[in-house]
RNA sequence: GGUGAGGUGGCUGAGCGGUUGAAAGCAGCAGACUUGAAAUCUGCCAUGGGCCUCGGUCCAUCGGGAGUUCGAAUCUCCCCCUCACCGCCA
């Protein structure tokens, strides 16, 4: 969410942050609801506290008058006094009449302002190249292992994967159902298209990865882990950014609908009775838990910055996706994910040396992996709703890409990683703060500023991993850093 | 699933209808004492928001929501959550 203030003080630049973002949003009609819901606020609070005010004069008085009522017998002492209770009463019963009609008209106008606002992208930032989609993206680097290297000799990207290798190159479906490290068609007769069973040395490898890139942020670059929930409430959909405009890419659970039906259907239920409980989603991303930890605290500076890891499943609806990377392991309903989240002080130059940092993680990671990569620098119009500034890193997969006349794709990139920047517009969302000032004094809370990258995302990893180590006998060999956790295998196949 | 007890400031914990935005303790901050530190003493220490002559001032908040009342942390109802014991179970 950004912040209310900033947008008033400067609506231009939010504005042009949508546009450049693309996502229309009318922000007009914000600032009028704000202004709206302001001037109805101070009538209310205006009134509310000459209210206050007077019940504290008249209430003494009344207990007063309601003592003696109690003792009086006299019926015209009585009505006197009656009288005299329902003059002191009216005034304050008539401020309050006007002060709840304020607070109807106020809270009328409260769940369009809180919609739009949580519509409403943070602006990107001035150094991230304008674009108009996913064609603007800026190649910023690429790395692939040198000549001579030890497994796979070496990548040149300017060459094709038979001139670096010697052999034309397998997809990793071919090589999947070749050496069984995967079977779809179980996958899809249990849960349907876009699933998947991972079997033998294809499991093995997966848990090898996951495991490998856990040690990795653990162990090297002193990452907490953590266990995560997967499956949470709205609240921290929203806390974290994905919804509202994400929340058809989620799996939902809807518990409500399912406990007014057991209601419903029991014996003893009658027609309007509604069952407890509250629906829950399943998450898409290690991130949701791992940001949604500290929802509603407030910080000691002193614990900053927070470095925290986790392993999860994920889950996508893809809806929006009928028909792309339909086959194989690349976009699939439910993989599993190594991520990485920061959460530091509210300062630019240390949220750029963070992002910096996350990404030297996984260049450090990939090139242990002896896996060929660029980083891209995504367009405006490829940010999200929450980012500032998102770096992608794609894996080189010899087996996308076009298929020439003897049936032998050309190879392209595939996205594995994408590494966010959000200054404070996550953690408002969530009232993530921290009290600045540390030791010195305390200063007022103010709101963290968060990042989040991956770190390994498998199957999908496992894509360019099968495709890069192939040999020309169609056996794979076992990436060498990943051997210890497959118990020394060296090759599969 | 059954029964019972609870959810109060960074933490512990009082308050159960009327200057209680909230006692007390711990933690923190400032000062005094001290060569320094500890101990001790004194003071300050919630968050969000509105208005404004930027010094203030007012409003809201005691798990969340609705209600009763002139007045609610305190009473009523609904929801969420936690703990204990029993039952069941990976």
């Amino acid at each position: 969410m950004i912040d209310l203030k900033a947008l008033r003080e400067n609506p231009a630049k939010f504005k042009e942050g949508a546009a450049l973002k693309k996502m229309p949003v009318d922000i007009d009609r914000a600032l009028a609801l704000d202004e709206q819901r302001r001037a109805l606020q101070t009538r209310r609070q205006a009134l509310a506290g000459e209210q206050g005010q007077l019940e504290k004069s008249v209430g003494p008085l009344l207990g007063k008058l309601n003592g003696e009522l109690k003792k009086a017998t006299d019926p015209a002492q009585r009505a006197a006094l009656e009288a005299q209770v329902a003059e002191l009463r009216a005034k304050p019963a008539a401020l309050k009449a006007q002060v709840q009609e304020l607070e109807v008209q106020e809270k009328a106008v409260e769940p369009e302002l809180t919609a739009l606002m949580l519509t409403i992208p943070q602006p990107p930032d001035a150094d991230v190249p304008r674009g108009q989609g996913s064609d603007d993206n800026v190649q910023l680097r690429t790395w692939a292992p040198a000549a001579g290297a030890v497994v796979t000799g070496g990548w040149d990207f300017a060459k094709s994967f038979k001139a670096n290798r010697g052999f034309a190159p397998r997809t990793h479906i071919d090589l999947c159902g070749r050496l069984g490290l995967v079977d779809f068609p179980r996958g899809v007769k249990m849960s349907g298209t876009r699933s998947y069973v991972l079997a033998g040395d294809g499991m093995l490898l997966h848990q090898a990865v996951l495991r490998y890139a856990m040690d990795f942020m653990v162990r090297r670059n002193g990452f907490v882990p953590m266990s995560v929930p997967v499956l949470v409430r709205e609240e921290c959909m929203i806390g974290t950014g994905f919804f509202p405009a994400g929340r058809e890419q989620a799996y939902m659970i809807n518990e409500r609908a399912r406990a007014d039906a057991d209601v419903a259907g029991s014996a003893g239920g009658g027609a309007d009775a509604k069952a407890a409980g509250h629906d829950l989603f399943l998450t898409g991303t290690g991130e949701v838990g791992l940001m949604g930890l500290h929802e509603g605290e407030i910080l000691d500076e002193a614990q900053l910055p927070l470095k925290y890891v986790t392993v999860s499943p994920c889950f996508r609806r893809e809806a929006g996706a009928a028909g792309k990377d339909t086959a194989g392991l690349y976009r699939v309903h439910v993989f599993d994910k190594v991520e990485q989240v920061i959460i530091c002080r509210a300062d630019e130059a240390e949220s750029r040396r963070w992002h910096k940092e996350m990404l030297g993680y996984v260049d450090a990671l990939l090139q242990s992996l002896g896996l060929p990569y660029r980083l891209l620098q995504c367009c405006t119009a490829d940010l999200g709703v929450k980012n500032a500034d998102m770096v992608d890193v794609e894996c080189w997969m010899p087996g996308r890409g076009e298929v020439d006349a003897d049936g032998v794709p050309s190879g392209g990139f595939g996205e594995t990683h994408s590494a966010s920047r959000l200054y404070d517009y996550q953690c408002r969302r969530l009232n993530m703060r921290y009290r600045a000032g540390g030791e010195a004094g305390k200063g007022a809370p103010v709101v963290c500023h968060s990042l989040n990258n991956t770190v390994a995302a498998s199957p999908r990893l496992l894509i360019p991993i099968l495709e890069m180590y192939q040999n020309a006998d169609g056996t794979v060999t076992v990436p060498e850093v990943l051997r210890e956790y497959m118990g020394g295998k060296t090759q599969i196949g």
